[in-house]
DNA sequence: CTGAAAGCGCTTACAG
DNA sequence: CTGAAAGCGCTTACAG
């Protein structure tokens, strides 16, 4: 076998090894009962600082965390789970096309994650799917999950919240609006930014305004039309019926639905379409018809995917704090350790943003 | 509580319900013990049944088979792992930007998966953190994972193998390159994919070709500009250095990369990047420099990311089957259950093709 | 505040 | 081919 190369990377802790064979324990991983051994104590007081009770006396706490310390034991989550009758898993349940979303999610849960004991579990689903319910209802009763993250569409599915319910399982809905007055809740406030969005462009000047929604199945998709149509509104500026179409919040729709929009005459000024993925098929009706972005249209998307920039000219579009949503998401699943980072709250509400690029400018004349 | 809607979904299987009650189980999950009792054999041949023991007489299989179906029983994967000493987890280990390719993996490791009794943990990291071997040692040790799939560029660091072989927990590696004898293995053959590219701009008619490479430290790298340059040299045509420049499988990278190239004189009329990242970087050098593409320049990418499509016009490019990759990763690392889908191979080659779309034609004159 | 017994739901030797 | 005993590493009542 050749020589493995070790410069410039640390390996394992020389130390830890050193101190498992001083504890005799021969390569066999620590237990609970090696630190009640060493630290003189019945297991069951091992436990009891484990899991935090506040019936240890300080003294022998302070030695057992020692002990713990020092032979760098960490209790085995199979045995804790089953004698507990629940796992250390957190599921992260979703039906959602958009990679990036999925990735910062986990990645959000994982910082909250970390150092817990707990991990993540990836369970994608389909809600079309006859097998639906029934199988994240397996996937959760027999792997007895601790929780789970809900991202949307599915977070907006009662029906799947109370199965949740049924089987006592805690779950976080991640969501665009409060669906009801007791599940626990990531929210952003998608109408909000919305309007920021329209004021922007009325702002500009843009008087003829295109708007491609979201289909009707998500509620963000409503959301995110009523913020925009209804700030508008409120500086006096109305969409006909004619300048709204209704796409599927994918790439082929976004170029579907700015075709017709920019065959309205007169033509829009500029075009507010629910996500980054209309917003790039815009970009190729555009292209195709010729029309300049952004001398002759301003073109706003909302997600902020690293399309945004990646296309030509950037796109101007609004961030969602993904990474955030999925930290705050699991940090209501999970005890934690500094009473003062717990997030007791039923609903946790964050705020989007405009981020302004090249996509947009005031219209011509 | 409101009443939910069932209309339309097909919720859990009254059936089973029913049969958990009759086998008055009242509420309480199924063990091993019930269908001892009810089958009338020991609990420890139940366990022979569950883990596939062919030391059990094929009339004594069927009766346990058939109580098992009936009451919907499944072991529990803790209390199973606890006493086998490792879990029923499977982890995907990676250090990678792309959030297309995890959870496209993703996707595909959950297809083999399916079934199977094994759930997928996901454990991002970081290759420049000094807590990355610990790091992952730790995780695997203390979940006792069944095993690990690791992607580029991780998977090429043979530290990481070697620590993983310390800690005697298989893995199966997704890399560009044959890197050892023993590792199992996904190989994508890239180099023989971007020498389909180069032949075909060739063929279009290119002579003067620009290259962006990938970053030294991934082994990919290496082995798409190998292939590239090598392909191109076969039919007669030499890259010359300066238009040969190093990227970071970034889109600003690429972009600088692009505008490097472009200044060159004569200019290119071709540039193959690397990967679509950096593909679409030139695409906004090209842009800045308003030399239009294709008809002054063809660009070919390499991955097929959903920007492919997304940007205009629409990115010739070289598609991996990721999500067969992950699928046929996961495979080798559990067992199957019809015998004729082993996958006993150390390395498993997959194909990848060059996908002609917009960005690329014969040059001008 | 601390401990000895029983149990979580499964498996591994060891018998027969 | 099948089974009774002991154990995986933890926790929950129950005592003291």
């Amino acid at each position: 076998m050749p020589k493995t190369r070790t410069s410039g990377t640390r390996g394992t802790t020389p130390e830890s090894a050193a101190l498992k064979g001083a504890a005799s324990l021969n390569g066999r991983r620590a237990t609970i009962n090696d630190i009640a051994r060493l630290a003189n104590v019945s297991k069951k007081t091992v436990s009891r600082v484990i899991n935090q009770s506040p019936f240890v006396k300080d003294a022998t706490r302070a030695k057992i965390d020692a002990v713990i310390q020092q032979i760098g034991y960490a209790p085995d989550p199979q045995a804790r789970g089953l004698a507990f009758r629940r796992s250390f898993l957190i599921g992260l349940i979703y039906d959602n096309p958009n990679a990036q979303y999925i990735v910062n999610i986990q990645d959000g849960v994982l910082d909250a994650l970390r150092g817990s004991g707990f991990e993540l579990v990836v369970h994608p689903c389909d809600r079309l799917n006859e097998d639906f319910l029934p199988g994240i209802r397996r996937f959760i009763e027999r792997q007895k999950l601790h929780g789970v993250v809900l991202l949307p569409p599915i977070s907006e599915d009662q029906t799947l919240a109370q199965a949740l319910r049924e089987i006592d399982c805690q779950y976080v809905r991640v969501a665009s609006v409060r669906l009801d007055n007791t599940s626990r809740s990531i929210l952003c406030n998608d109408r909000e930014a919305t309007g920021e969005a329209a004021n922007y462009l009325e702002a500009l000047g843009h008087r003829r305004i295109g708007l491609i929604a979201g289909p009707p199945q998500y509620r963000s998709a409503h959301e995110r039309a009523l913020g925009f149509t209804t700030a508008l509104e409120a500086r006096g500026v109305t969409i006909p019926p004619e300048m709204i179409v209704e796409g599927a919040y994918t790439f082929d729709s976004g170029v579907a639905c700015a075709e017709a929009l920019l065959a309205r005459r007169p033509r829009p000024t500029a075009i507010f379409a629910c996500n980054d993925e209309m917003a790039a098929g815009v970009y190729k009706a555009a292209y195709r018809l010729k029309i300049p972005i952004p001398e002759e249209l301003s073109v706003v998307g909302f997600d902020d995917s690293p399309l945004a920039t990646r296309l030509t000219p950037s796109l101007t579009t609004i961030r969602m704090p993904i990474r955030d949503m999925g930290r705050l998401a699991a940090s209501k699943l999970i005890p934690v350790k500094a009473p003062d980072e717990v997030d007791t709250a039923v609903v946790t509400r964050v705020t989007l943003h405009l981020i302004v690029r090249d996509s947009s400018q005031p219209p011509k004349s």
